[in-house]
DNA sequence: CGCTTCCATGTAAGCGCTTACATTGTAATT
DNA sequence: AATTACAATGTAAGCGCTTACATGGAAGCG
C-alpha cells in the first residue's frame, strides 16, 4: 500500500502552491521574488503574504537548474587546519555576502589531485566563479575551467606574467626585504624552515627571495640552511631542534611562516634558548599568534582583509563579464617585533651548558 | 542575431549526450553511475569510456531535484573566526567524507537570527541533514526543522533533558571539576572572564559550574567577579586588565574558553605580572594555543575530536531512519600545565611597585 | 517444448523552478 | 473612436537528472 500522505502539513510548500493560493500563476510568484518591478504592488503584497503563511522557501536546486546561476561562488584553500587562510577568506565571503553571493570552500590539503576533485565539484555544484590559492596547477585543471566557462581569479600571490587574473603579494620581493634586514644586523649563518616546495609557488618565492638576498650581500646561497616540513607548530618545533642540532653556527632561523614559528619559538623558550639574544627567529603572515607569542614574532605582514575584499570585487566583475588578465598587486610589509635581533657575539654560547 | 554556439566544445556535456555517444538510454547511464550492479560489466565499460571521453560531470542541482537526496550534510556553527570550532569541524567533516557526504558550513556569529537563516538556507539547498551547535534556540526554528522532517543533532553539550538527539559533554561539571580544584589550592577570590551568556546554553552552563562549586566550599556565588565579552584575545587582554583593576584581591581568573585566557596570560606578561606566582589563569578547550602560550595553559580538555567523529556517525544513523532522542555524554577532562597554582601568600604583590 | 522467472534495458513522467513568448487590459495619442 | 504602446499577467517549454513501470529475451523447469 503507498504511504498515506496528508496533503497540507506533510509536504514542503512550492512555488506552484503560493500561486494556488494567491490565484496567480507560478510566473508572476517567480517574478514576485526575483524581479519585484515586473509586478503590481497589489499582487506582491498578496503574494508575499501566501508566501509567509505557507513558509515558503525556493527550492534552491530547481532555481539554479532553471536559470542556470547559482548565485554562489567556490574557493579552494590549501587547508583549513591552521589560521593562514582564515582571515581572508573571512573577509572574502563578508564582501561577497553583501553582494547575496553565497561561498563555497573546500580545503584540498595541499595535495592537487584533490585539488581538482574539489574543483570539479564545485563546478558540478553550479559556482559561478572559483577563488584559487597560488598559480601551481596542471594545464588540464585550467583547461577545464576555460572549457566549463568558470572565471577564475588566482590569490595569495602576485605574478603578472602567470597569465591568469590574480590577486596578492609578492612573496619574493618580501621575503627578500627581509632577509636583507637580517643580514643587516650582521648575521650570516642562515636557517630556514620552509613548507614543501612542491606544488606551492608561493613557498618557493619566498625560499628564493631568501638567496637573492643572500647572493645580493656576498653570501653563497647554497649556504642556506633548509628544512621543508608541512605546516604545524610542532613540525616547525622539530624542524628547529634539527635544525640547531645540526648546525649550531646558525644565529637567526627564517620561517616560511607563522606557525612554524611559532614551533621554533616555543622549542626554544623549552630549551631555555633566549630569543633574540641567542638566535633569532622570523615568521610569515603575520597571525594572531605572532603578537602574543613572547617575545613578540618578527613577520611579514601580510594584507589578509585587504585582498579578501579585492578578490571579491574582482570575481564578481569577472563573473559579469570582465575580461580576465587583471592583476592586482598589495604591500606585504615587515612587521617588526623582537624576535630579530643583531647578530650574537658568541652565537653558540646557550650550547656551551 | 542569436549568438552562434559552436556546438561540439561549447556546451557542457549532459547526460544525454553520454548516453546518445553510448548508444543506450539515458536510463542506462545513470544506472551505471549510480547502481553499477544494475548494468552488464560490458555496457558499463562502454558508458565510463564515453564520461571520459566528453569530460561528463552530473549536474548536481538536477541529481539533487530529481533525487530528493543531495548526500550534502550542513553544519551552523557560531564562528570560524577563532579555532573553537575547527578541529571538531575537521573530524566531522573528515568521517563524513568517507561516507560520500560533502559538508557545507555556515557560521552565525552567535546571532540567533542569522542562524536561523543559515538553517532556511541549508534547508533550502536540500541538506540532508543539520548539525547545530547547542540546545538554545526559539521553538520556530525546531518547528521548522520537523515540519521539513530534517535530521538534525546538537553537539558540543550534553543534556539528555533538552530531548533532541545530541552528542557532547557536561559544561557545567566540566567547569564545576575545574572550580573545585582551584578551590582546593586556596584561592578564594576568583574572577571569570566569560563570552555573552546570552543564547549561549554551554557559557551559561560554566558560569554555573564556577558558582556550583564556590557554594559547594562555602563561598558566596555572588562574590565571583564577571566580565562577559566576546571570544578574542584582545577582549581576553582587556577584561583582565579590567578585573585586577577593579578587584585587586583576585588570586585566579578563571576564562571560559582558551582564546579568553591566551588574552589574560599576554595582558600579564606586558604588566609584568607572573603566571601562576601572582595570579592563576584556567581557561577551557585545550587549543593547540594552551601548550604553547607560556607557561602553559591549564585547561578542559574536549575531546573535539572524538565528538566530531561521534556526530557524523550518529548524524548518518539519523538521516537513515533512527528515531531522534539519543545523547552521547563525552569526557571534558582536567589538562593540567603551569597557569594555574596555589594562592600566593600576599595576592597583590605585583600591584605594590 | 511451453511456461514462468528474472535480468538488462528502454520509456517517459516528473522534480520545482525560470523565462521567452503570447495575451489581455488600460492609458495615451491622434 | 480608432490606433498604438505598454505594463501586468498567463502559458508552457524546458533545465538535467532519477526512477516506476514496461518490454523483450535468455535461462530454468517440469
Amino acid at each position: 500500500m503507498a504511504p498515506i500522505r496528508n496533503k497540507s502539513s506533510d509536504q514542503v510548500a512550492t512555488l506552484e502552491d503560493v500561486a494556488r493560493l494567491t490565484g496567480v500563476s507560478t510566473a508572476t510568484v517567480s517574478r514576485c521574488l526575483n524581479a519585484p518591478s515586473k509586478v503590481t504592488e497589489a499582487t506582491r503584497a498578496r503574494v508575499m503574504d501566501a508566501v509567509h503563511e505557507l513558509g515558503y522557501l525556493p527550492n534552491f536546486s530547481a532555481q539554479a537548474l532553471a536559470a542556470k546561476r547559482t548565485n554562489t561562488f567556490g574557493a579552494i584553500i590549501p587547508t583549513m587546519e591552521n589560521a593562514i587562510f582564515a582571515r581572508g577568506l573571512q573577509a572574502f565571503q563578508k564582501a561577497l555576502e553583501a553582494r547575496g553571493i553565497t561561498l563555497l570552500v573546500a580545503s584540498s590539503g595541499y595535495d592537487p589531485a584533490l585539488e581538482e576533485k574539489q574543483i570539479k565539484a564545485l563546478a558540478a555544484r553550479g559556482a559561478d566563479a572559483l577563488l584559487l590559492i597560488g598559480h601551481d596547477r596542471s594545464r588540464a585543471v585550467y583547461d577545464f575551467l576555460e572549457r566549463r566557462r568558470i572565471p577564475y581569479l588566482v590569490a595569495w600571490v602576485h605574478d603578472a606574467a602567470a597569465g591568469h587574473s590574480s590577486i596578492g603579494f609578492d612573496n619574493f620581493a618580501a621575503m627578500r626585504r627581509l632577509t636583507d634586514e637580517v643580514i643587516a644586523l650582521g648575521h650570516r649563518s642562515l636557517g630556514l624552515i620552509s613548507a614543501p616546495g612542491a606544488n606551492n609557488d608561493r613557498v618557493r618565492a619566498r625560499c628564493d627571495g631568501v638567496r637573492a638576498a643572500m647572493r645580493a650581500h656576498g653570501l653563497k646561497p647554497s649556504a642556506l640552511k633548509i628544512i621543508e616540513t608541512p605546516y604545524s607548530i610542532n613540525n616547525g618545533a622539530q624542524a628547529f631542534q634539527a635544525l640547531i642540532e645540526q648546525h649550531p653556527d646558525i644565529t637567526v632561523v627564517l620561517c616560511g611562516n607563522d606557525v612554524l614559528a611559532a614551533g621554533a619559538i616555543t622549542l626554544a623558550r623549552a630549551r631555555g634558548i633566549r630569543v633574540p639574544e641567542d638566535i633569532s627567529i622570523t615568521g610569515f603572515d603575520d597571525l594572531e599568534i605572532a603578537e602574543i607569542l613572547p617575545p613578540g614574532l618578527t613577520t611579514i605582514h601580510v594584507p589578509h582583509r585587504q585582498m579578501g575584499e579585492g578578490a571579491a570585487t574582482m570575481l564578481i566583475e569577472l563573473r559579469d563579464g570582465a575580461k580576465p588578465g587583471k592583476n592586482i598587486e598589495l604591500e606585504a610589509t615587515i612587521k617588526w617585533r623582537n624576535s630579530l635581533g643583531p647578530v650574537p657575539h658568541s652565537p653558540a654560547d646557550f650550547l656551551a651548558n
